[in-house]
DNA sequence: CTGCAAGTTGAAGTTCACTTCAGCTCAAGG
DNA sequence: CCTTGAGCTGAAGTGAACTTCAACTTGCAG
């Protein structure tokens, strides 16, 4: 079995054929086609989809992901390092995520309970990318002072 | 100044106006209204607004925001115990999520760079809510063995 | 009292990430 | 051969979470 079905794709990554379909117009992912026209994968495509997932796990958009697929060479199947180098540029990312989210866990009762919420003095929540030199909203759990 | 505009709110919060109004239509937030019919926020709302902003980062969907909040007493301001008691419910929620990312990062590059990434072994990805029996798609990560 | 920033509404529009549908064609077992 | 399940396409639909728009009203500083 050298290469996979649509179907057998699907199943095996958890992935729904619409959805490898739509990756596929996206540009995400890239499929051979049989005499009848219908896709053909070829294994390392199952790499490409579940680095999908995981970037998505990450909270990274279809568009990024997307580029960053994009620096894959085109002309052999990706090695170790390719797949080490992509994964790296989300790592910091990753990151950045899971300490917002240990903070969130560490303050979250405490933080609403005495009322410090108020958004004054805690700040928590706002999106990590308009954090910088923006005052409004709360930050110290997403942009703590001790950094 | 006893009570907010949604001005004043939305610059306190972070949070548009535009998504204050949505908030309300949907029955997040509470405000009064003037004799001119514009809308005047209690200083707890801060406290809403901001319980809603760190659920999101949770990944809690308005819906699910919505019931949690309805759950607050009407009748009087929400006190320590009733935020903390709000808050312990996703508390689990947040914990999983994450270690989910933090298996995510101890195993990302490895995990692609030596290609159990092919799904099989590694089991990287899938929504945690349909794991359970389900042997599709790449779940190591988001379901460990040793659990 | 006036001017203008700030606020109001309902309806429609937007983005993301898909899914669904209708109407086909293809492929493989009996 | 014939049936049946798997696959194909383009277009439209979905749902979440907002944003934008147009037309209008309020509220406050000067």
């Amino acid at each position: 079995m050298e290469s996979l079905t649509i179907g057998e794709l699907a199943a095996r990554s958890g992935v729904a054929q619409s959805a490898l379909r739509f990756y596929e117009r996206e540009g995400l992912i890239h499929a051979s086609r049989t005499g009848g026209n219908q896709r053909r994968y070829d294994r390392a495509e199952l790499r490409r989809v579940a680095f999908i997932k995981i970037a998505q796990q990450v909270g990274v958009s279809l568009e990024e992901i997307r580029e960053a697929l994009a620096s894959l060479p085109e002309n052999r199947t990706p090695t170790k390092g390719d797949w080490s180098r992509l994964s790296a540029r989300w790592r910091h990312r990753l990151e950045e995520r899971i300490s917002v989210l240990e903070r969130l866990r560490d303050q979250l009762t405490g933080c609403i309970g005495c009322g410090c919420l108020s958004l004054q003095r805690c700040k928590l929540v706002n999106p990590s990318d308009r954090l910088a030199g923006r005052g409004a909203g709360p930050q110290m759990v997403l942009n703590p002072p001790g950094e």
